[in-house]
Parts: C-alpha cells; sequence; structure tokens
DNA sequence: TTGAAAGCGTTACCAG
DNA sequence: CTGGTAACGCTTTCAA
C-alpha cells in the first residue's frame, strides 16, 4: 500500500504537506497543494484510515447490535442504517446478540476497542449505567431503555388500538389477541392498547389473549387453541406480523377461512406482508425510517452537532389488505 | 481508556513485559506474568485494536458485500457468516451494494483503507483482475466469477432439474420456467437445467419461459402474461422462491388453484417459502452452510491455513410442501 | 507557507 | 527473563 511518505516524496513536499491537503486544513500555496494533488493520483493514494483512527481516536465506524438479523423486521432497519451511514462516510459493523445479555456485552467491548464512534442498539436487556459506562453515543431503537439515551420507537399502543378498533369496525365481535413476549415492551404496550380497547366489553376476560412469542409457530399453536377455547372468535390481533401470519396458518388449519370467518391484523409491517396469501393487513412501522433516523441522528451526536430532538416515537399506519 | 502504559506502571514492569503475556509469546517469568495479569483485571484493560492493526497490518475485521441485505436470501447468510466470523475472533461490515459495480467498487476501496482482512463479496459485476488488484483473500458465495477465486455455489443446473422433473412426476404435462435475469449466471444455468428436461417435447418451445427478474411484481406479471398465452400450463418452476410466491399470488388473481391447477415449485428455501398458504415446494440452498463455510475458508486464507478445497459446489435439495 | 518531530497504542527486535 | 526503542501511517503543534 502506498504511504503518506510515498506521496510526500513524489510530490517533493513533506509528509505534514500532504497531510494538509489531504485535510483541506492549514495553509498549502496554490502551487505546492496541485503538486500533491498530483502525487495522489499519480499514485492511487489512500489514506490509511487505521492510522488516521489511532491518532484521532474514532473510527468512521458505527457498530450495529441487533438481536437476529434473519428476523424479518431486521433487514430493512439494516439496510437504513447501513445506507445513511454509507452516505455520512461511516461503515457499519454488524452485530447478533439473539438478545443475549452476554453476548451484546461481548460485542460493546470488541467495538469499543475496535474505536467505533457510536453504536445503534436494539437491545431489551442491557441497562442505562451499562451503556453511559461506554462513554459513546448510543442510540436506542425499536426499545425504550431509558430517558437519558436517544430513543427511536413507535406509537405501540395506538397502533394496537387501531388495530383492534378496525376489527370492530369491520363487525367483528369477539377479537382476541396474540401477543408477544411478557417483560418486553414493544409485547406489553401492543397488548395494553388491544385491553383498552375491549378491556371493557362484558364478553372480555384474559383468556382471548395467548402468547405467541413473536414467532410463527409457537404463534400457530397458541392460535388453534385459543380458537378451541374460543370457538366464537372472529377477529384477532397479532402484536407482529410474524404471529399473524401463523395464525392465518392456524385459521387455515382449522378448516375456516381468513377473513371470511376470522379477520386477522398484524403489526409491523414487514415485507413479508405483502407475500401472502391472502395478503396481510397490518399496522406498519415506518421501519426504513427509523433506520435512517438512528442513523442520522447517532452521527450528529458522534460530530457534535447540534441536535434537535433525542426522542422519537413515530407514526405508525393502518394498511388494509385482504386478510380483514 | 486505559492503555498498555497503565498497565505496566501499575505492575512495575514495562510495556514489552506486558506485550508478552497479552499475547502469549517470549519468555515471561510465572511471578511477573501475574502480577501483569491481575493489573490488567484490575484496570479493566483491553488492548486497543486499532493500534494493534496498524501495527500488524490487519485488523481482525471482514467485509460481506452483497446486493441487498433486504433480499431474503441475505439475511441467513450474513447471520452464517457473522456467527462463524464472531466465533474465529472476526467482526463484520455489511455493505449493500445493489449490484451496482461503482458501489461494489467504492466499498472495496473503503475496506481496503480500513485494513479488513478479506472480503466475502456475492457480485456479479466485479471482474477477476479488480478482485486479484485488491491482494487480500476474497471469497465469492452464490456467484461464480473466475476459477481463481475460492468461491461457494450451488447445483443450479442440478437443482432446476429436479424441480422439473419433479412437476412431471406429479404428472404435469406442460411446464413452464419464470427466469431471472438474463446475464445472471444462478439464472441462466437454472433455466438451463430446465431446459434440459422440457426441451426435447413436442410441446416445447421458448414461449414458455418468461422473464420475472426474480422480483415478486415482475414475475405476477409475467406469470398472468404466461397463463394467458398457454392457458394449458399446468406446471411452473419459478427460478427462486420470490418469482414463485408471484406465481402463486398470479394463479390465485386469476381464480385458478395452487396446486390443483397449477403445480408451482421455487428455488432457494428462503424462510418465506414456510410462510405462504400454500406453503411452497422448492429447491432447498443450505444457505445457513454457504456462510458458514465461507467465512471459515475465508478467514483459513487470512491466517494462512492449509486449504483443502477453495472451490464448493454445494449441493441442493428438494422440499415437498403444498403448492406442488 | 513549509518542515521536523512528537505522539496515538501496539508489537517485535535487540541488548543486557 | 526483561526493558528500551523503532516502527506501523497519520495528524498536529511548534519553529522557521
Amino acid at each position: 500500500m502506498v504511504s503518506i511518505k510515498d506521496v510526500a516524496s513524489h510530490a517533493g513536499v513533506s509528509v505534514a504537506t500532504v497531510s494538509r491537503v489531504l485535510n483541506a486544513k492549514g495553509y498549502v500555496s496554490e502551487d505546492t497543494r496541485k503538486k500533491v494533488e498530483q502525487a495522489i493520483d499519480e499514485l492511487n493514494y489512500k489514506p490509511n484510515e487505521v492510522a488516521r483512527s489511532l491518532f484521532k481516536k474514532q473510527s468512521k465506524t458505527i457498530g450495529l447490535i441487533v438481536p437476529d438479523i434473519t428476523n424479518p423486521y431486521f433487514p430493512e432497519l439494516a439496510r437504513a442504517v447501513e445506507d445513511t451511514a454509507a452516505k455520512l462516510g461511516y461503515t457499519v459493523i454488524l452485530c447478533n446478540s439473539d438478545g443475549k445479555i452476554q453476548k451484546e456485552q461481548h460485542y460493546m467491548d470488541v467495538l469499543m476497542q475496535k474505536y467505533v464512534d457510536g453504536i445503534i442498539l436494539s437491545s431489551d436487556t442491557l441497562s442505562d449505567e451499562q451503556i453511559k459506562a461506554l462513554h459513546i453515543p448510543v442510540v436506542s431503537i425499536d426499545r425504550e431503555i431509558s430517558k437519558d439515551i436517544p430513543t427511536i420507537v413507535v406509537e405501540n399502543k395506538k397502533g394496537a388500538k387501531l388495530a383492534t378498533q378496525f376489527l370492530q369496525q369491520k363487525g367483528r365481535k369477539r377479537i382476541a389477541h396474540i401477543r408477544g413476549p411478557v417483560h418486553i415492551v414493544n409485547a406489553n404496550e401492543r397488548c395494553e392498547g388491544y385491553q383498552e380497547v375491549v378491556g371493557n366489553e362484558q364478553w372480555f376476560n384474559e383468556s382471548y389473549i395467548v402468547n405467541g412469542h413473536f414467532e410463527m409457530d409457537a404463534a400457530i399453536e397458541a392460535t388453534i387453541e385459543l380458537l378451541q377455547r374460543h370457538p366464537e372468535i372472529d377477529g384477532i390481533f397479532a402484536a407482529n406480523d410474524t404471529m399473524a401470519i401463523g395464525a392465518i396458518k392456524a385459521v387455515h388449519k382449522l378448516g375456516k377461512r381468513t377473513p371470511e370467518d376470522i379477520a386477522i391484523i398484524g403489526f409491523d409491517g414487514i415485507s413479508l406482508s405483502k407475500a401472502t396469501i391472502p395478503e396481510l393487513t397490518t399496522i406498519e412501522q415506518p421501519i426504513y425510517t427509523m433506520g435512517e433516523k438512528a442513523a442520522a441522528m447517532l452521527i450528529e451526536f458522534i460530530e457534535e452537532k447540534p441536535i434537535a430532538e433525542t426522542f422519537y416515537r413515530l407514526d405508525v399506519q393502518l394498511v388494509e389488505r385482504e386478510s380483514s
């Protein structure tokens, strides 16, 4: 690899001068600047980012820690983060934590050792203090960890209410809910939203809520059980699209039809929701926008630019398709 | 951040000694080793990887360049790569090229500047020479670029034949093919496999092949057109699962049934294929294994370990589900 | 306007 | 067995 020294000697100047033109910083006469630029071109010189990082103590790299890139929600998020990071001159290191705290901790250590400039994090387990102890910018996405940490989430409760009310408007009388894991804030908020809408109906009781663990197979089983217990159910709100698809499959398995017998609505708006038959009605999150905003905000922190907002609760949108 | 100097003074030894115990290299007496280890513990010291990289000219980081992480084939691949990289002490930088050569080139430059130790690449446009000019290990995945570059691909033609023959075994008489983009090797090989099976049938002609560009929407249109031209078609082999799902939707739209009227089979085995109704019969690629092998092989190259094979054409497997 | 040199945190060589 | 020190490639301060 050609280094700054090579450029310097090729141009007949010192490395300091080359550095100055590289960074457009400090005085350089027009003449020597031209000479240097020519040398750079001729040698096809590219500055060594590692050496730069060492000196500057930052790396133009950010970490992205997600539970599992294989979970259909995250590819779009990752894409958004990477797109905007790239646009702003940053590179992104991808980490899959499986939601396990040891993995998260491990990745944080590794990322710190590599001098990453900041981290975008989707974690339910990491604490406020652990994150602050890093002493680098962190933004939390799709999870609320603390009011002190810049955060991007969506209107979970509102979306859940929207979903449930929509089912009511469609004339559904017995609406069940497939919830996500207990202790997960998103799951709880969506469940609360559902309960706010149907909690006071006289037919309602807790047995209309089952746990599908945000997974398709678990949701299939949960739905089958649910429908056997309550054959009168004519609408289901699932707390994410993956489970909603599980519900569709379960309904199908039991020989009933979606949406004729049982209307189903999901949450997230992953691309999968357009690929099923019937296509899934869902509460769509602005996933790409979330990733975009997270990356942009993180980089504003890194570059110490003025920051308008540090907490975004983005709006969601009902997308009506065929399943309800 | 605490540095090796802090550890050294805290332990009352020189930095050289600390470095020796850190790397378990060179002589260190049991006694001083203990002292140093204690100092490391007490200060919670973690070596600075950037400084290491600068000296060693390698970064324990690999680049992963894919067209688009949002394409359902790649998350699983990325996960496999990241898992095995992490296991071996490496970190992965994710890059989305959109298959555009300028983006690919740009990322290669950036990655080189960051001293990545190697790159896993899924590209149809980059040439042999461009890759060799990097002078770092590269493995090509899901694409054959050159015999000189370590490569991991699958039995495309064999899989395509398997798919087409399977449809025949199911008693289908007029089998059409939705192919991927021209110029894409994978698409061509799969198309060839199809033609080898039905090319000699007397009914066959080129109009039974349409191009779905590996995309769902394009495949829907292509299928509708196809079925209007050839209402006698009773089986469709789509060159990837995304298009196969498009085909299912098109068939549905035309008021026909899958598989009763038209049997459909896909290719890839993405997780989506289990989520549709009906579930998709497909030729499954060992995606996770491919990513695993790619990462493991790349790292063997990086660490100059002996390498058994440098070209893998992995087998595919027919997974029969409901769509045929 | 330019250059010399220190320093970023490591590793590895050479003495002792 | 241990320590001093040059070197990795760059940026920035200080002098000239």
